[in-house]
Order: C-alpha cells, then structure tokens, then sequence
DNA sequence: TCGAGCCGTGAATCACCGTTCACTCATTCC
DNA sequence: GGAATGAGTGAACGGTGATTCACGGCTCGA
C-alpha cells in the first residue's frame, strides 16, 4: 500500500484550505485585492507562504476561488430574496434590495469583487460576477416587462446601468459612507427609488414597492 | 549673469513636456492606465526614461496631469452643452449626452481617467475627476429640482448613481461595444432615458427631452 | 570662442511580490 | 522501530517597472 491520507489528514487539509480562503475573503474585506498577498494572507492563516502553493496553484487561483466564493452567496442571497416576493415588480425591487443592502452591509469586500481590477486574468472572474448579477436583474425585468408592467426597453443595457448605479451611488468611493443603520437602510432605499424609476416605474409606485420590501 | 534660458530653449521645454502629456494620453487611450508606463511614454515621446523625470518628479505627478487634463477637458465640454439648452431639464439632458457621448467615443480613455484604478495615491485625482463630473450634474438636477421639475431627492447621491449608470452601462466592460455610429447613438439615448427617467421623469417626457439633444 | 552650467541619456539600482526549492518535520505503512 | 512519502518551511530567486545618477554634449553669457 503506497501511501493513504488518513481521514484526520483529509480533514486538516481541508480546514487549511478553508483558512487560507477565509484570510483573503478578510483581507480583501479590510483592505481591497491589494491587500490580498501571499504573505499576508499565509500569516493571517498562520502557515508560511510557500503553503499556501500547496493548496493553490497560483495566486489568481486563489483569488478566483475568493471571488467565486463571494458571488455564488450573493446570487443565492438575490435569488432567495426575489423568489419570495407576491409579483414580479416586487420580485425586482426585492432582488434590488437584497443586492444593494448586503454590498453596502460589506462595502470593501463588494468593491473588491465587483470593481477593483487586479490583473487581466482576474478581471474575467470578476466580469463573470458581474454578468451574473446583471444578468440575475435582467431575468427580472424581462419577467416584468412582458407582463406590461415596464415600459419596452433594451432588458440587458437597463441591468448593467442598474447594477453600475448601485456600486457608485452605493458603495464606490464616492458614495457617503453612511453614518448607521438607519441611514445605510435610507441610502438603499433611495437607490432603489432611482433604480426602479430608472427602469420605468413611476414615481410614486416605486416609492410603494421600496415601502414593501424587506431590508435585510 | 548665471544662466538665462533663452525663449527658444523655454518653447522647447514647454514642447516637450507637452510631448510627454500627449504620449501619455495616447497610450491611456489605447491601452488603459497600466499602458503608461514610464520607457513607453519616453520611446513614444522619443526621448529616453530619464528625461521624463526632467518634467515630472514622478510618475504618480504623470498621470495625475493626465487625469487633470481629461477632467478640465470633459467638465468644460459638458458645462458648454448645457449651457446653451434652453431650459434647465433640457440643460441637464444635454450635460449627460456630452458626457455619455464624449466617454463613449473615447472609451479606453475614459474608463482609465475614471474607473480603472492604479495606485492609492492617484485614486484620490481620479476621485476628483468623478466628483467634479457628479457635482456638476449635481447642479443641473438640483436646478431643474427647485423649478418643480423633478421630485424631492438626493441630489448628490442621485448625480452619483447616475455617473454610475453612465460608466457601468456605456463605457464599462460589461457594456456591449458599438458596431457602427448608429448603435452608438442609440446606446447614448437609451442610457440618456434611463437616467431622466431614474431622476424622476416621467417616461414620455424623457424620450422627447432626449430626441431634441443634439448628440456630438 | 571659451568656460560654466543645464539637458538628455540609458544603464544601473532599487523595491516590491509572486513563485520556487532544498530542506526539515510529521505521518503512514510494514 | 525504521524506511518511505507527503506536508510545511522560508530564504532566495526572478521579473517587472519606477527611479537614480554620472557622464557627454549643447546652449548660454561674456
């Protein structure tokens, strides 16, 4: 028999793995991809850098890995919220809100995933993010627009502008950083008012269904 | 008497230090920020890596003008359309077609005077940039707002959502490339649209104040 | 035309990080 | 227990790109 990784081996490979992802996601929490660096992030797991090319091959792998991580939760987090909502308009303004209000809840850790470029490899993981979220919002919108609840509309150029609002008025840097809770849920409330306004709802209507949405 | 320069050697100076502004734009223009590096611009401006520190203490100092110049460029452009609109809505529709239209047709420069980030000490010249850009449409929401002509809003986080909008939906990554002229246009009235609408025009309004524009 | 500086040069230097690798230590198997 | 193999280490390496600097030539003032 050559060699077998006893299950407690396996285990602990996997929790090291596990640490070294839980350093980046916090680093790139506290100080944006820059602060993402081998060392860093072996130190913050408590191992030595070469480690961590026990685990990943390459530091784009590893920060790939971070951004995946980071949007497979959120699309899950938007899906759920929208999912759950009485109609389409609703499911729209919920997926707005679940998005916007958790971005803003992690600022540093969205911009990092969302916005700030890192290196040309990276920038296609990061774009997929993106995309998906874009595309998440798209979904909605057309699911509203063919009931007639939204005026006509190229469905893919309205999500980006949507999705490309949020990060600027919201958690870009020059968005106010927002000084508690309550102001952070006020500063949601009004992207979405622009957003839904943005799309085609009227003014008043929009304000009803931020009213309606749960904040997380 | 030390040493004089003579006018000839001053123009010659001045040429050449504008030598090095315009390589530095060209290269922005063509290949982003990370394209401007110092034995580029120098072969681009054919002079050797040293000269350029002749003219500028360093490359943060480079690209700072760079971004100086883009900024006081797109910001006069921008106050001179809205300047010559007939009333304040239509000035504000006119302030974001130039924008819209000028960034779109200078795609890669604009994204790397505005989005693309290089070093912390340049974010904050290129913060300054996107927020003379919002302050300026700032202004115009907050004329047409005091005319009764938009709802109660948010007038600097509105101006912020909508340069994102911009960015994110017309020259940003995700957004689709032009094929021709036409499709361009088309792009700018669409995202023109969404933002009047966002800002709380109603959706037949928008598409008039958007038809009269005169697009660059 | 002659010294005295400035201008331009570009190879060398420096700094920063990702990556490697020769080695030590721990675990597994017999 | 002891050989075999994998895991962990961290100093050294290498590439990239900004910055420096000693030197040659040009321009200035007389």
């Amino acid at each position: 028999m050559p060699y077998c990784r006893t299950e407690n081996v396996v285990r602990r490979l996997a929790a090291r793995e596990q640490a070294i992802l839980t350093a980046a996601l916090a680093l790139a929490g506290e100080g944006g991809m820059e602060a993402v660096q081998i060392a860093a992030v072996a130190s913050r797991a408590n191992i030595a850098a070469g480690t961590v090319y026990r685990y990943f091959p390459s530091k784009n792998d590893l920060v790939g890995e971070v951004i995946a991580t980071v949007s497979a939760r959120e699309l899950t987090a938007m899906r759920a919220a929208a999912d759950t909502a009485p109609g389409p308009l609703s499911a729209l303004a919920a997926g707005i809100a679940a998005f916007a209000g958790r971005a803003l809840a992690e600022r540093k850790l969205a911009w990092a995933a969302l916005a700030e470029p890192v290196d040309a490899a990276i920038d296609v993981l990061r774009l997929d993010f993106r995309r998906a979220i874009a595309a998440e919002l798209a979904a909605r919108i057309e699911a509203a627009r063919t009931r007639q609840l939204l005026p006509e509309q190229d469905v893919g150029a309205a999500a980006a502008a949507v999705v490309g609002a949020i990060v600027e008025g919201l958690i870009g840097p020059l968005a106010p950083q927002p000084a508690d809770p309550g102001a952070a849920r006020e500063a949601v409330q009004a992207i979405m008012v622009m957003a839904l306004r943005a799309l085609g709802v009227m003014d008043a209507r929009a304000r009803g269904l931020v009213a309606q949405v749960a904040l997380p």
